[in-house]
Order: structure tokens, then C-alpha cells, then sequence
DNA sequence: ACTGATTTTAGTACCAACTACTAAATGAGG
DNA sequence: CCTCATTTAGTAGTTGGTACTAAAATCAGT
């Protein structure tokens, strides 16, 4: 129970509280050996807010990620669109899109950006993808910014025609022919 | 400012807190126009729990569904699978996965399903989707039980190629032919 | 209008987990 | 031994409550 010196102590409790911010004080205190004095003051000196902050941080943090999570009803941000002709969107990939290990994104948020952004084209209140000729040209990485460019080909008797190419770095790495069917009763897309 | 019933005060208090589960007992009294006493007699007996419960409850929860996000590499549950060769999965349709107005579940993850099933069936430390050709035969809707069969049609030269067929009530509503890159280099999938 | 029950307020004591502050005790180095 | 840094102790005050008692207000039925 070899007491560390203050500078050692903070450290570790910047880790440990980083690892878990639910710790309060108290058992921090216990865990270094100190009083609870001693661990108020290291948290004032690292700045480092008392439990229920913490926590709170912690709540509305997560609060957020879910509200964007739900946000990617359209997977990517459209920044260009004119409607039954060409739209343009933009995906940066992030924690959520990769596979942890290797961080390559996952195809089917290539997919989906591409999909979403031909229901969006569509200026119809129904737009249902009916099938999809897709290739993945090379893989995207976290962080890259995907644009995706959808071009519609030709619409008539309810069947758009739409194809579609994701570049990052203005490199292709992925391109598909999307059949959608379209229609003007319903109220929304697929 | 006409208060309202008990009753309905209580009905409106759970939805309150629902949507904002950081109201402090103060801020709920001032919009419902009762004392404290009230509200917390409200909460007592609809065994709503304290403010800073409610916090720790979301920031804990969160974390979870984070943990549950990062589950989803694999979308679906994996039910049977006999390596390099077919398997099954289950995939039931939730709230994030429909659009909202329709609760039609969004193509890109009847899509991602049977993509993470190619992956998986695929024994070997790298496997990526060159291309698919999919068609989305009918529309799956909120709480549909997806059941998604993969079979490996043949497998030489690192590459794959599989069908999958996903159903929902032994409805055909997804069929789609995936051409797949496959390595023992490197280390994961896509 | 009166009564009895229901609902709402008020008020007190207590709790956890603090902040902010003062002050004393303990170390460690020169 | 003296001194400065570090640690500990202790007090008062805060937030957002619980648990409890009791009074006041409101309502419902006769």
C-alpha cells in the first residue's frame, strides 16, 4: 500500500476516472489511501468536475449520439439536389460506420447513402428501391468524406433509373445502377 | 394556466420525463403549475425515480445501447451456419430500422443483414463484397421477423459467390447475388 | 349546505455528494 | 531545525432529493 507521490497520483486518477466516472470520492479516496480531501483537491488542480457532472456528461453525451443516430433516416448530408435529375451528398465515416478492427466502413453505409440519396431524387411521395446492381471498387477508411453522386437516367410508367457513384478523394470506390419504383399515392419512401 | 386532473397530469408527467428525463422536480412544478410536494407525490406514485436516478440511468443505458450499436457488425443474429458452405439469420425489425411515417424497414438493412451473413459465412480473417446485385421483392415492415439464408454457391481463387434469399413469413422479400473477396491476410471483413 | 374523502400544500428532519473555505498536521529537502 | 509543499481535518452552505406529519383546499355525493 505504497502511497504515490502527487504528480503519480493525479495521472492515475485521470485514467481512472476515465476508464469509469462513476467513482465517487470516496472510494477514490480509498483506492489511493488518501483522505477525501487530498482527491478533492487533485480533481480541482486537473479541473476535473465532481460525480454528478460527470454523469450528466456522460447521459447527454450518449443523448446526443442517439439523435444522430436516428438523424441517418438519411445516411449522409445532401449538398446538392434538383430533383428527378441529380443530387449530390456527403458521408464522413465515423466510429459508428467502421468495423472496430481494421476500420474500413462497413459496406452497407455505402450502401445506404447511395440508396437514400436515390429515394431522395425522387420528388414522389412514395420511392421504393425495387433492385440494385452494386460494386465496391475499393474500401473507404474512417474519417474519409464519401460524395456521392446520383444521376437519374430516365423516369417514366412509375420505374426511375438511377446511377449512382461514391468517390472519396475523387477516387471511386463504389458504383451501382439502382431501379426504384415511384409513385404519388403512399407518403413516403424505402 | 387551467391545472389539470390528477390523472391527466400523471399521463402528461411519464411522457414529460420520457422526453426529457432531465427535469428537476422545480422545473416540473413550474410547468404543471403545482408545488413540489405534488410532483413528488406524482413520481412516488408512479414510481417515477429521482432526478439524478433518471441521469445515471440514461448515461448507464446508453453506454449499453453503444455497446449493442457496435454488436451490430453482424446485423441479425446468427442461427445456424455451416462454414464456407450456407447459414441462416434472424433479424427482427425495430423502431431505428423503419422510417418513421410508413414503418417500412429501410432497404439498407435487409441489405446490411444479408451482407454481414456473406461475411460471416466466409471462413477466413478477410472478406469483402466486390459487388451484388439485389432486388427488394416486397416491402418488410416494423417487428417483421427477417429470416435470411446465405448459400455459397462456390468458392476458388479468393473469391465467393453466394446467394442470399431473406423472407419474412416464408415470403420471399429480398433476394440478392453477392460476388466476395476473401484473404487469410489481414484481419477482418467488410 | 354539510360531510367525508381526495388532493394539494406546507413544513421539518435527514441524506449524498459535493463546493468553498480555513486551519492544523505532516513530510521532505536544504 | 526551519520552511515550503502536501495532506488532512473541519465547518458552513448547496442541490435535489426522501420520508414523514399535518394542515388546508377542493371535490363529490347526498
Amino acid at each position: 500500500m505504497a502511497k504515490y507521490k502527487k504528480n503519480e497520483r493525479q495521472e492515475i486518477l485521470l485514467e481512472r476516472i476515465n476508464e469509469d466516472p462513476f467513482l465517487t470520492d470516496e472510494k477514490l479516496a480509498e483506492i489511493f489511501n488518501v483522505s477525501i480531501q487530498t482527491i478533492r483537491l487533485d480533481r480541482l488542480e486537473l479541473s476535473i468536475p465532481e460525480l454528478r457532472a460527470r454523469i450528466k456528461n456522460v447521459a447527454t453525451e450518449e443523448v446526443d449520439k442517439i439523435k444522430s443516430l436516428s438523424l441517418q433516416e438519411v445516411t449522409g448530408e445532401i449538398i446538392d439536389i434538383e430533383l428527378n435529375s441529380q443530387a449530390l451528398s456527403l458521408f464522413i465515416i465515423e466510429e459508428g460506420h467502421v468495423f472496430e478492427k481494421n476500420e474500413i466502413a462497413r459496406g452497407h453505409f455505402i450502401f445506404a447513402q447511395a440508396n437514400s440519396l436515390c429515394v431522395a431524387v425522387i420528388n414522389e411521395p412514395l420511392a421504393l428501391t425495387k433492385s440494385a446492381d452494386i460494386e465496391f471498387k475499393r474500401q473507404a477508411k474512417l474519417h474519409d468524406k464519401v460524395i456521392s453522386k446520383a444521376v437519374v437516367n430516365d423516369m417514366d410508367n412509375n420505374n426511375a433509373s438511377i446511377t449512382v457513384e461514391s468517390k472519396v478523394d475523387g477516387r471511386l470506390i463504389f458504383k451501382g445502377q439502382f431501379e426504384m419504383y415511384y409513385s404519388n399515392e403512399g407518403d413516403n419512401n424505402g
